[in-house]
DNA sequence: CTGTTAGCGCGTTCAA
DNA sequence: TTGAACGCGCTAACAG
């Protein structure tokens, strides 16, 4: 009568239950070969009656080698981390892998606490998209030898494996292709420049409107990270003396605030103004106009997170590698050439 | 030397290294007094020099008690269901639990499986948001014994802890909205009648129908769960003979699909065809016009399922409790009394 | 093929 | 106050 005090059963229960050894019963209920056709059916038999449940960590921990690894996401408002990691889990599973997510709710403090408890939870390895401030956050990991991906908000500087967009590239061509329609007056709207890549986007207008000899017009504003700071800093943008033409937000939450600051304004796209968002979002297709934008390459990048993963998890070590992936511009409705108004006041 | 092939060092490693027993090093670094000053302070520095990380999962496997609880949720694309995991992670967070979320992706059997997972990492608790056909998976958890809190998508015939929207009368008065704007020909779409809550929602909208005297006009359609399938669906509704003037979107993503082919079909809102969304979402203020819609109370919601969660997790047995939180109706741009035409049309 | 046994890293007795 | 020893549930190595 063993662990009757117990809720679970343990291997033993069922083992004795079965009438025959731990060994044996563990060999059948982990898949492994090697027992009788008999003994076999016996143990499962007696597993299924007593509703037995293996324990994963325990099994873990004997093996020392773990079958989980974590993915630590700033912020699951935003879509394009939630696609990764969907793509990121799907590609775990395929492996046998388990993933562990985790929420950072663009919090470094809080950040650092999940990524303490993922890391006790003796992950096989570390996928983190950082948020700001996370430098204290990323030594607790690398101290630990845990396999470490950065992804997103990192740049080729970081000392361990980085899968990015090319920030700079892409926000560069969709400056360009404002510019192309005509505008001089264009605002770059970003989230915060804490952010390695919001930094380099920033930076791509920049490079951009330098290159049209647009120097005098280059505007970047520092929103914030909710929608609501967003909302009230593009209004800002809005109601100042002269107006831009057109808005480049620079990510998926700043074009929700931008357009909300759009709205109040009373302004209509694209007529009024162009806007081009950083980050394609599903809704953004059920707006009139439809949402010009720049999709990032979701699965691309979820799966090349996973490939440089993979290797470490093979033992691979080496010189930290830095994929960056193009984006791809969406023309579609709401950049359009500049309105003669605004060329007449220019 | 002990351990020298290992990475990560071990408890025995600090306590080796500050020249005391495993005990007192256990004793300082778990927080517990009744350790000198001295040797505590030894035992710090060692952790901190060796760059000791305590295994959470050893610790709760000879503890016996699990620090972590599950939440297997259906589909991070919903707005709403995120909302309820940052609200769940937060309460857990404070009461010293983590919370570790997984995803069924809408695939019941993803989702065992992913229960199967939770269920192996030996949580304290389980919080689930089923999807279609999840019967077997329940039968998993409940065999474990293993304190149980269901939410949303289940009724009050479920034999353990639910908290979920009153979506009979949300629905139902959604429905009185748009019967007094003067609509008749309104359609319910909904996702799937697999689901309870969304049979729910389809019951309250037929409840309504009936009591204004519309039976001849209750017309519910089953659209699918992706975004894609509504589309095609309620593009088939907006093209057949005779046209809705209202369309109730039975949830977050039906609304969407529903918009597209609204979209599609070259309908203007509220003109045109009014539009009532279940649920509603952040990028619902940045339509022109604004959705009117039914907000659930997803802090309310959040806040009761951990209330009971902690109930079970302090021993509190007992009948199980259900409790239905009412939605509030928003009142905005897209659902306006019925346009002449229609009217005389009929 | 099967049973026995020694730990995995940790918390917790119990003596000293 | 401290340290030694035990065992959480499990796997793997070995002996039969």
């Amino acid at each position: 009568m063993a662990h009757t005090d117990r809720l679970l059963p343990t291997l033993r229960d069922v083992a004795t239950a079965a009438g025959v050894s731990v060994g044996t019963a563990s060999k059948v209920l982990s898949g492994g070969g090697g027992v009788s056709a008999l003994r076999a059916q016996r143990v499962w038999d007696a597993a299924r009656r007593l509703g037995y449940r293996r324990n994963g960590i325990a099994a873990d921990l004997r093996r020392g080698r773990p079958s989980s690894i974590g993915f630590v996401l700033p912020d699951l408002t935003n879509q394009f981390f939630v696609d990764i990691a969907r793509a990121l889990e799907n590609h775990a599973l395929e492996h046998g892998y388990q993933l562990i997510m985790a929420h950072a709710d663009e919090d470094p403090a809080r950040e650092l606490e999940r990524i303490r408890f993922v890391l006790s939870r003796q992950v096989a390895g570390m996928i983190i998209i950082p948020c700001r401030g996370y430098e204290h956050a990323i030594d607790e990991v690398r101290e630990c030898h845990v396999p470490l991906v950065m992804a997103d908000r990192v740049d080729e500087t970081f000392p361990a494996h980085t899968v990015t967009t090319d920030s700079h590239g892409a926000s560069s061509d969709g400056t360009d292709h404002l510019i192309a329609l005509g505008h001089e007056r264009i605002a770059f709207l970003v989230n915060t420049l804490d952010l390695v890549n919001s930094r380099e986007r920033a930076d791509g207008y920049i490079a951009a409107m330098r290159r049209a000899g647009l120097d005098a017009f280059i505007q970047v504003v520092e929103c914030g990270m909710t929608a609501a700071e967003i909302h009230a800093s593009t209004l800002d943008v809005l109601k100042s003396g002269v107006r831009p033409t057109a808005l480049f937000a620079g990510g998926n939450v700043t074009t929700l605030g931008a357009l909300r600051a759009i709205r109040d304004a009373n302004l209509h796209l694209p007529d009024d103004i162009s806007l081009l968002s950083f980050d394609d979002a599903p809704w953004m297709s059920v707006l009139r106009p439809y949402l010009s934008s720049i999709r990032q390459p979701v699965e691309t990048i979820g799966h090349a997170i996973w490939q440089l993963m993979l290797k470490l998890l093979n033992g691979e070590r080496g010189e930290p590698v830095h994929l960056s992936f193009k984006a791809e511009l969406l023309v579609r409705e709401s950049t359009a050439p500049v309105p003669v108004v605004a060329l007449q006041r220019a």
